[in-house]
Formats: C-alpha cells, structure tokens, sequence
DNA sequence: CCGGATCCAGATTGATACTG
DNA sequence: CAGTATCAATCTGGATCCGG
C-alpha cells in the first residue's frame, strides 16, 4: 500500500505523468464525481443529480477524462431504453485515496490557509 | 499524520477548498519548485535554473499562488543586491507528502494508464 | 537580482438547445 | 436515458520588454 510522507527524490522522472493525474483530479469536478462513484456504480442521470449544478457537457467531459486516464470504467447495457453505468477502477479507487489525504490535510490546515490568504491580500493587492 | 484510502465522506463539505488546493499543486510549475524546495530553501535566480526552461514570469507567478496558500515562505533580506529567500512551510512539507504519493501512484499504475489512454483512443477519437 | 507590465494564443468552463 | 452542438466568457501560460 502506497505510503504518504516518503521524501520523494523521482519527481523529475516521470514528471509529465504525475502533473497530468494531477490535472485530472483537480479537474473542477472530477473530485465530486470520484467520490459519489466511490460509494458504487451509478449511472449518468444520477450521477447529473447527485454532482448538481453540473451539466450534462462537463459531466460527458469529465467522465471521459477519468475513463480515458483509467480511472473509471464505463458500461453500456444494450437495453432499450440504454443504460450506461460508471464506477471506479482498482487504480481510481486507490488515487482517491491519496485524493482523500488532500482532503484530510485540507480540513487540518484550513486555518493556516485562510490565514496565509488574508495576510497575502494585506501585504499585497 | 493523515492516513491515505480513508474512505472520505467530507468531500462536500470543504470540497470548493479541497479543489483549490489540487489545482494549486497542479499548475504546471507547482510540483517542481516544490521538489526543489523539499531539499531546501533556494533563491529566486537558483529556481529559475533548477526548474528550467521556466520563465521568470511564471516562476513569479507559481511562487505567489503557493505563497498566498501558506505552502511556501518568502523572506527578503535586505542588502545589496537584494536577496530574496523561498523556502516550505510546515504544511508545505506536509502536502508535498501527499504529492509524492501520487507520484508513487503514478509510478504503480503507469503501464495502466498508458493502456488506458490506448485503448480510449482506440475505441473513440 | 528580482521581478512587474503588457499583450496574446489556446485551453477550460458554462448556458442553452437539440438528438438517437 | 444518455448524451451532442454551438456559442460565449473566463482562465492559463508564454513572449517580450521594462523597472527598482
């Protein structure tokens, strides 16, 4: 299991990689959609519900980052009318994580930020 | 310290600032002054060598963004020539913890997400 | 030496309406 | 149900030149 607070000497090496995972969990709503998948598969309409006030677009757009980076996987059912389910794969459920430590160091340091902000727009513009 | 694969259920509450803070950590510049950084604190001119081909504006700009959230220390000493210092903070440290996670992730799950992005090119675009 | 100011191209996001 | 199409607005990163 991948362990936090290892001093990390590789950052250079596959640098390009992790900005672009990066990226895509800091995409507006990927972490909402990552989340209400973690809890089971849902399907688009719920999923439109559940992430509100999302639309229909970003919603298209942002499942088909994560499905095309791996992170979640998407399943038609050939039904009439058509149902579309997407969940979380091993490797999404695993980056949701570490997303979740973001989450963790948010809610520890949420102070700090708001304070760090406040003294910025002071000292500055 | 913050554990990773908690099961998270907050994600709403602070989600606008959890989403801050990756897109913070995910601008194209962040991680790799961070990484610098990690190893110490480094003057504005040794940055702009060690994270090159940067520019000088987006050095300014990256160093700011990190500055206004209280990831990184700015400290001006006043001689001449000026001597400007950058260096983490605690919760900087803290954070880039939690970013070499995703860069072992990244590091694990690779062959995944190329295959990944194969196929989804592939089977789409 | 350490930036700021200006201008610009491309990417991201959103509102609205429509379809197999 | 599960998306697409179109248009507009905003944001981001970069080139270049300027200043304390």
């Amino acid at each position: 299991m991948a362990e936090i607070a290892e001093p990390a000497a590789e950052v250079e090496s596959s640098c390009d990689e992790v900005r672009s995972i990066l990226s895509r969990v800091g995409e507006k709503w990927a972490p909402q959609v990552m989340s209400e998948l973690h809890s089971g598969p849902r399907r688009f309409n719920e999923l439109l519900r559940l992430v509100a006030p999302i639309t229909p677009r970003m919603l298209t757009v942002t499942l088909r980052g994560l499905e095309s980076d791996g992170l979640i996987t998407r399943t038609v059912h050939p039904t009439v009318p058509p149902q579309v389910e997407y969940g979380l794969t091993r490797a999404g459920r695993k980056l949701f994580g570490i997303v979740s430590a973001v989450v963790g160091w948010t809610d520890e340091n949420l102070a700090a930020v708001h304070a760090a902000r406040a003294a910025y727009k002071t000292t500055n513009g």
